[in-house]
DNA sequence: GTCCCTATACTCGGATAGCAAGTGTCCGAGTATAGGCGG
DNA sequence: CCGCCTATACTCGGACACTTGCTATCCGAGTATAGGGAC
């Protein structure tokens, strides 16, 4: 079970983009180029997000993604689930319809246990996920880095974003 | 992310084995025919699940496998990790220590607030499945099959089982 | 009749091809901007 | 000097190759059994 590189790609970026006041922008290639990242694999991503609703595209000169809601409304299942879609992990084939012992798939009424444990396993996953927001991240963030990649980063994001007029 | 498939095969066929008196094994081969699966590639399951301590293989003829613990003592977790393997699906590449912000490596003492959350996450889910043992999960399928099913099984495995002295 | 030996058949175990999904990339459509022109 | 128009450059969006890991399979090593022979 793999999940997605661009799953962290999305987390990183989605925090970043959160940190920007509001009218502020910044495109695909900036949020590359701040984690070293391929940006054209990155904005495939980015516009996973931003079919999601999470994000927003700005287009034309001077555009680019800004965070479509309040980051205290985007949870990190959201992201989650934006990059990797919403099938679950496990998916049962109810393989226990086959076979020499089988019976009339009609007489199968109660749900297949080991797909339920599965599925309440997944559940508490997500319920984890769900009770973090983009906001409680960021606030955990930054008392975290170094106070040079901080003022680094101020600087950095000076330059690259593409500001204006609400 | 996606689950392997062996997953489910692994949880139906350590299910079964729970089911057998002590002393009984059941070759690969008809678990395999038990739920219409390919023989080989359930074999190779197996195996994981036998390296990992869950299932003992009996060689020779009249051999097969058989549950290596009580079914108590096997949670869901186990057998999964047996299959998946216990490297998490998500993988933090430390992208904030790349790109233009980014600070020596020795001032990066905190966790990645990302990868913590995720860990997380994950954690809950491994918690969901530990708390579910095969036992449990027979307790579980047995009374909500129909009884022509169970009657059917029965008869089969008594026919596809290897008898020995312990 | 009993014990031992041998050949057999069946079991598991690891090493080998095929395929699908994720990974990485590219070019085209659309838009707000900036400059130039006319009034 | 002001407003409008046009060309530009930059943005996002979807369609196209490639690589890794899962899927599926095979054949070889090892062992308990069952039968036959000798004592």
């Amino acid at each position: 079970m793999r999940m997605s590189e661009g799953v962290e790609w999305a987390l990183h970026s989605t925090s970043v983009l959160a940190m920007l006041p509001p009218g502020w922008t910044l495109p695909a290639a900036k949020l590359a180029e701040l984690h070293e990242l391929p940006a054209p694999y990155l904005a495939k991503h980015l516009q996973a997000l931003a079919r999601a609703g999470i994000l927003a595209a700005v287009p034309g000169a001077k555009g680019g993604y800004r965070l479509a809601r309040p980051p205290g409304d985007v949870t990190l299942l959201d992201v989650v689930t934006a990059v990797e879609g919403n099938t679950p992990a496990f998916r049962c084939g109810e393989i226990r319809q086959q076979g020499p012992c089988a019976v009339g798939r009609e007489h199968y009424v109660n749900r297949c246990a080991i797909h339920a444990a599965m599925a309440d396993a997944e559940d508490a996953w997500r319920a984890s996920l769900s009770a973090v927001t983009i906001a409680d991240l960021n606030a955990r963030v930054v008392p975290s880095l170094h106070p040079d990649t901080v003022a680094r980063s101020l600087d950095w994001v000076r330059d690259a974003v593409n500001k204006r007029e609400e």
